[in-house]
DNA sequence: TCACTTTCTGACTGATCGGTACAAAACTGA
DNA sequence: TCAGTTTTGTACCGATCAGTCAGAAAGTGA
């Protein structure tokens, strides 16, 4: 089959699109962080990306596919700091940009305050369920990763032998999300980076037992 | 004027009410910690109040009346622990208090897991805005009185005089919100448990210096 | 029994929810 | 110019939202 071929060509096919997709995405995702999902609606979703709803579902499918869409795009901009961490040579510097990484994606000039993961959907309609189950596997998915790092410090002996990287990381990710909290409730940048280097400091103590 | 006679009469007129009003508040704040505030539709309300709209209205007013009144019920009843933590007599035990007492109200048998306050309304629509804010607000006050009672402690030589009572305050709110995130996505009392003694270690190592 | 008061029940309101049908508009290739 | 294809804007869908009306029901005192 020529498919692929036709694909191309059909491409330019028909009226042209008259926004961009792109654009129109971003300001899907802004609207989802700040009111979460179900406090968004589809007129909500249609005044900010400018476009009416047809043109919506057919680019995006139906509200939970477009949040998808959004909080994957979330994922990929907003979490490179995690990568940044995971990829520094001690588990010092680890916890260091992780928790200060937090504290400025949380109050980044121009962005919703707080984290997406925490406060799309913590609790819900029925309806919307899948979406919370969604959010919630995101963020133990975080932690799962902070443990992983945790580990390998371990085996390196970055990390004392008594250290448990699985209660370690716990703690670590609960910090974090208290920070989402406390943005979603007005906490500026100075305050969250506060919360960040208590924690750092704290985290001396917990690894030198 | 007679009034406080006649309300004594006509308190027994008409037919009377058929629903226990405490246990009717009761099952609404149960809907509300499990739901959130925007996620609790009426019909949830009066199906697990077991009474009809125009009762629920009569008796506790409209869905944000009703709420607060849940929410006060909340606050008297699931933060006793807290009372019990501000008058221990060292801060050690304070902090002990507190955060092994939320470990335990935020993962209750027979109640919605998490806190009310943190998932009731962390985000919302423009129309569930001073909800949203109501909430927030009472966070503030329960940071504000944990900072209360460290202030003391500083004053009574229970933390070094280097200890700024606000920074500490802070970080313990922020961990325990970050229990209820963890408790509303399924953590179980011997996790957030965990949690409340890692951060309950970690507090050594924060007032020591 | 009967006026009076309050609650209960069920049906109803206008507004908004997420989602869609339809036809005009804007492009392509022929 | 014209068929074919896709997007556009408008107007609409049934369902549900929070909230209310009106009348029957159930109690009171006289």
């Amino acid at each position: 089959m020529s498919n692929v071929v036709k694909k191309h060509k059909t491409a330019e096919l028909g009226r042209p699109r008259s926004f961009d997709l792109d654009t129109a995405l971003d300001r899907a995702l802004r609207v989802f962080w700040r009111k979460g999902y179900e406090g968004t609606s589809l007129s909500d979703l249609t005044r900010a990306m400018r476009i009416n709803r047809p043109s919506l579902y057919a680019a995006f499918g139906d509200k939970e596919s477009l949040f998808r869409k959004a909080l994957d795009r979330y994922m990929v901009r907003e979490t490179r700091y995690w990568q940044k961490a995971i990829d520094a040579p001690t588990v010092r510097e680890f916890v260091e940009k992780l928790l200060r990484g937090a504290a400025e994606a949380m109050s980044r000039a121009g962005s919703p305050r707080g984290c997406l993961l925490v406060q799309g959907a913590l609790t819900c309609s029925a309806e919307a369920e899948s979406v919370r189950r969604e959010l919630s596997a995101r963020r133990q998915a975080g932690e799962a990763a902070i443990r992983g790092r945790l580990k390998l410090a371990k085996k390196e002996g970055d990390l004392p032998a008594g250290a448990d990287p699985g209660t370690l990381a716990r703690y670590l990710t609960t910090v974090m999300q208290g920070m989402a909290v406390q943005a979603a409730g007005g906490a500026n940048r100075t305050e969250l980076r506060r919360v960040a280097d208590t924690a750092l400091k704290s985290w001396f103590g917990l690894i030198s037992s």
